[in-house]
DNA sequence: TTGAAAGCGTTACCAG
DNA sequence: CTGGTAACGCTTTCAA
């Protein structure tokens, strides 16, 4: 209709130098007025760049997308590439069977030209998968297998963060209730919060695993107080645990921040209108987002990333969840 | 290497009929060992079929997916799609603006063969674009502007469901907090709960709109409780409004349920474990989903689903925030 | 600056 | 039951 070529339209489209401005300003035109989109699988097949993302998130829980990081982040990366015009492909695991053909679902047949995957997910048959593939990936956390290409937050710092708060409201015996061990993540936490404690010349903390499951963090805080009659504040090491570990203080008669302090290590919108309030060290979600979106995109376009890791820190949200510590009495009910 | 044509190898790959059963053989167990997948763009198209779904769902807060039902539907969704070999590309969409061009990123390219989409979203552009397009595409909710093709809980049975509870406890003057007015499912819920108040010769609800945002909750339901003493029970009528529900009665020195009941409409994994518990209208998100999927399913084959819309009661779930109703001070602090 | 033509990896049709 | 051969709607050389 233009009465060019379809190479000449092609150029257009994709902003190829090289092509008259008249020529130029023509089609577009023609291409407004006609509505027109170019074909994604045409684009996909001859170009061999599908302009889309796969985004796989580990299996927490019986709902994937309820924990108090993954929904947000998600949210955070879908805009950042929408914002670049890239599509996401999302992928939720459920089962620890379904990782792998979750996984494998999404990088089949070049649907994807990249991924940001959270490392947990990160098994060895995934990584071979991926490098065989040479499928462009960043990581969202450090994994013990690869150490390149991932963002993070600084979870030491956080623990830092979180124990000097509690240090400095005057809390000398901290128990820690931290994630399953097996994740890095989680040693990483329970050592910031270690070395604080000795740098003040205070004991070692409790420190007691659990998984997400908010029964079993129930449990978990529950052992914890009563066997720790001393202890007065708990660093909660996962946003997922803080629900549970308010319902343990509340069902053993303790008033938080009176009897007990907690502070928790992720942020939830909902934790500003709980009562009292919960202090936590948030996450940079939004950074952390937007740099692996931009570390992906990079490596997507075959360039090498200005940073192979990105490392961000955390801030502290106080807000009512921390007091002096109080002896606790040590009656339950 | 199988010594047949590139059409046979097709049939085989899409299990079409007319293949010797040795020649099939041959083919599928080479297709294993070279780990073989083909091309979903080239399949793309040359099929016209993406094999993909596009899922779009309203903006609700800074994060879209932290509300009380989207992540979970989604969830659902997501494993429903991949069990059926779907793909799912996600859609959030943030500011109002953003609406429709999030819509149109989707659909724009053929990139996906059908939606899932949440009716709030539907305003007249995007369900012209849609038939326009002749894309297939099934709505969570009811919309006012269509009538085909959607899932949706029975929000007047919801409604009915706690509004009956409250009543059993000894309940009539009771409040309801709704979600925005022009939303079809909150004229739905209050009716519901209106028609039972009703029906047991006790006045009509006070109602209180209110945008899903826990601020605004909270000085709704503040609001409420100063204005009308003689309330003793709450009608929450969307899981989001929860939260600032129950910081409103913590800050006015009001315990749930001695003082106050509340009943929400939607239930959340969280609910369970807060103190007290909250008894939940659930919504039927497991059914929700698998409908949705498999409508859009049948849609994309071309076929008509058996059924148009469908409808799913939804069921309470009791836990600690209702007792009986108690003379409530009027002396907030 | 532009056009022509050769793919890209499938599916789908038509013979045989 | 199988092979050959056009599409499918683009991108990407290579010439002009």
């Amino acid at each position: 209709m233009a009465h060019v070529s379809k190479g000449t339209v092609s150029r257009v489209i994709n902003g190829i130098p090289g092509v008259g401005d008249d020529t130029r300003r023509r089609v577009m035109k023609l291409i407004e007025s006609l509505d027109f989109h170019p074909n994604a699988s045409a684009r996909g097949l001859a170009a061999r760049k599908t302009n889309t993302m796969g985004f796989v998130i580990p299996h927490t829980g019986k709902y994937t997308l309820t924990s108090t990081f993954w929904p947000m982040f998600l949210t955070v990366v879908t805009q950042e590439a929408a914002a670049r015009g890239i599509n996401v492909l999302l992928s939720t695991a459920r089962a620890e069977d379904d990782v792998d053909s979750a996984f494998r679902t999404i990088l089949r047949g070049r649907r994807i030209d990249g991924a940001i995957i959270g490392a947990e997910q990160f098994g060895d048959k995934q990584l071979a998968e991926l490098l065989l593939k040479s499928l462009p990936f960043v990581m969202m956390g450090r994994s013990a297998k690869i150490s390149s290409y991932y963002v993070d937050v600084d979870n030491a710092l956080g623990a830092r963060i979180a124990s000097e708060h509690l240090v400095a409201k005057g809390h000398s015996r901290i128990a820690i209730l931290a994630g399953p061990d097996w994740l890095p993540y989680v040693d990483d936490r329970i050592r910031g919060a270690r070395d604080v404690l000795r740098e003040h010349g205070l004991p070692d903390p409790v420190v007691v695993h659990c998984s997400y499951d908010t029964a079993e963090a129930v449990r978990c805080v529950q052992g914890i107080l009563l066997s720790r009659p001393a202890v007065s504040a708990i660093f909660v090491a996962a946003g997922d645990l803080v629900v549970g570990t308010l319902k343990a203080c509340a069902d053993m008669g303790l008033n938080v921040p009176h009897d007990i302090s907690v502070v928790s290590f992720d942020d939830h919108p909902f934790f500003a209108h709980l009562s009292p309030g919960i202090t936590a060290v948030a996450q940079p979600i939004e950074e952390l987002g937007a740099a692996a979106v931009q570390m992906l995109v990079e490596l997507m376009a075959g360039r090498e990333p200005e940073r192979r890791a990105m490392i961000i820190a955390p801030h502290l949200v106080e807000r009512g969840s921390c007091a002096a510590p109080r002896d606790r009495e040590n009656t339950p009910r």
